[in-house]
DNA sequence: TATGAATGAGGTTTCATTCAT
DNA sequence: GATGAATGAAACCTCATTCAT
């Protein structure tokens, strides 16, 4: 397991109930925030009851509002929070690969978004800022400002090197990165909230071959086109 | 006023006081199920009460239980009844196409597909069953059963079409398909739901021509390639 | 099957739901009352709905109050109109007993009225009267008055025949009837209301040999005392 | 006010602002009880609300729920008590009574069992058990299984006694005991709760004089007979 | 700091009653 | 006379929020 794949650590850490900590009052807020995830995403803003939240951080109700001022404010600030620890995840390897074959590169990176994206973690989020979007567009905002746009932009530069090196040819970066993960989160969200998987399923392999095939022979550059393999039959 | 307006005199009999409510049992059900929609789709399930629904459809609250059981059952029919008015939309065209360029084919489906995404009628929708998934798994399942699945088919059959008069690779059409769609997708919500057009704006002209272009070049056959010229414009 | 069992017919009537008359407006009242008997009796005054009312009489709720002006002159109408209907049972065979042995006439007596009084009919008129009396207290005493009174007066009659003919001691024959009522009723009622029948069964033979024979030999002369036969073992 | 009442001072530290509500969780149940007893006992189930049973109490709605999971369940819970309330006053001077004359003593025991059924707690218990024993069945049970059965057998011990002791003939006790009851009872509920008392007013003594007059020679041993002069004084 | 008892506004749901047809 | 669609007041119940301890 890399350090890469424990961005996720936070949410683990209450897996075996610990015993409530009775004096941790600079970790509360933390701890409140956890709490709030794992209730929020799973029940909902509004099905969720502060109640539900304070049980499960091991703490009375009241407790809360020393701490957030309303449940509208734990639940934003509780997106945000999640969307902070989520970004690293997005984030393709640290480093720009060279060197590597591109497609390789590319098949990487979509098993990495696409295996994201079919995460609780992220799907809760997900569920949460769709359904809240409109009673809070700043959260949904800050949600796309500083996770969806920074993400992108890396991922925009990883294509643009490949544009710059004469593999790519020139598109747009930012719009052929973001079509990119769509093309991998609408199978994460019909298969994974529609229930999708259970009506049709599909094996992963197949959906990341066929994405990438796709996704590298629509950004290969002419002259390059020869040394392709075939696509998924 | 003329005296030719009096041939509505009929209808005016109760002018000076007008009869509180009318008899429409007929258009109830689908009168309640728009007032759902419009109320729902703005407020969200739980938002959203039925004082509301019922002053938007010009009744009084007890009616509506007349015509459905709770609550959460309008949610669901009116979600349901949708999904069914939403559908044509996502008929690319109707008849296979053949013969014309394909590239300009794709192009018309895109901006239709995408046109149709950043409709409020759907991304409310969008809104609310991604919101409300995990509380109505079976609302969810339908959408995909009868939302999702059809319209994939009919745009995977016009893949196939191009495939096997060897314009278009060899690829799985379902996948191929839902990426097309997902490509699409992920603009209109980003920039619909989450705000992104007020954060970050992109001319749907770029993102069509961007998304096309990736598409066409991802799906075209070998020996097609020569007739193409570069990226975006 | 005799006369004086039938007072219960109107009860039966509709056992097998008769094709709904269609034109029968002098029935309707009639119609109605014994519809809202059925109903209230089992369901009680507030968990009944006109509705049900309705729907046992075989008409529409509306009609309802064409002949009544509110559900709770529905419910009073009802009661009036059972205790008026239940009247001939509490006679004491219509005549009064002579020459007889006076205790097997009571014998035959309190059988009739025990029997009586473990009636659904009569339950449920008790019930609902006794439920109801703190809001409908001229129901209840109208119930006293044309129920109780002149079934009691019936009764003390037949026991001051029985004083004037020196078979009984002068007791005050008003109470003394209603205390032999009473000694039967209270079986009645905690058998079968309270449900004591489940909890702890009683013969019914055992009841009325015991209260018989107390009240017998609580009523008789001194001088008649010899004749009489032992209590219930 | 003198100086001695400043030792009291402490308690009055909110005197300008009263708190808005007292803190008293021991208290409560109880406290709500006795309110729903008053509310229940006078309007009856349905007719009762939440509201006017808090106001009673002194509370406001929502806390009736911190200690009543339902209006269901504080009605039964309040039989429950009642019952448990009521019990004391129908055990029969506590020790079984010998060589005093047995008639005084079943006249004294008469009138405390008359006057507890007189009383508002008995017959508004009684109207709540019978009003609703069909939508509480296991109430009513509970009634009959922890009020009136111990209550029964206790009088049943009594008369036993004096059946051992040769004073009374032998006859089933228990039923013995229940009739006894109900010859008091009938006068109680008819006169109290149905209005009798106005319609037809009844002197106490009389009744009591008559009823264990009828019930005392109801019971007696033939030998004992010539000890006893004639009916009600 | 932390608690949890208490509050009361607000929402869903029921149903007696009305009234156009 | 009969219907049944429509109404809207009223009641139960929940739960975010407050605050004495």
């Amino acid at each position: 397991m890399t350090d890469q794949s424990d961005i996720f650590a936070p949410l683990r850490r209450h897996a075996g109930r610990p015993p409530r900590w009775k004096r941790a009052p600079e970790a509360r807020p933390r701890q409140i925030l956890e709490a709030a995830f794992r209730i929020f995403g799973t029940r909902g803003l509004h099905t969720a009851t502060l109640e539900e939240v304070a049980r499960e951080a091991g703490i009375s109700k009241g407790t809360i509002y020393l701490y957030f001022p309303s449940k509208a404010d734990l639940f934003s600030a509780m997106l945000r929070a999640r969307v902070h620890d989520l970004m690293p995840a997005l984030q393709p390897s640290g480093r720009v690969p060279h060197g590597v074959r591109a497609q390789r590169q590319l098949a990487l990176l979509a098993r990495r978004l696409h295996r994201f994206f079919r995460t609780p973690a992220f799907l809760n989020v997900y569920r949460a800022v769709i359904g809240e979007a409109a009673a809070f567009p700043e959260a949904a905002q800050s949600l796309y400002r500083e996770g969806v746009l920074p993400a992108n932009r890396r991922l925009a530069e990883f294509l643009r090197v490949g544009m710059d090196a004469g593999e790519f040819r020139q598109v747009d970066p930012l719009i052929a990165a973001r079509a990119f993960v769509g093309m991998l989160q609408i199978f994460a969200i019909s298969q994974g909230l529609l229930g999708g998987q259970r009506v049709y399923p599909m094996p992963e392999s197949r959906i990341l071959n066929t994405v990438t095939d796709l996704f590298f022979h629509g950004l290969l550059a002419p002259g390059q086109r020869a040394s392709r393999t075939r696509g998924t039959p």
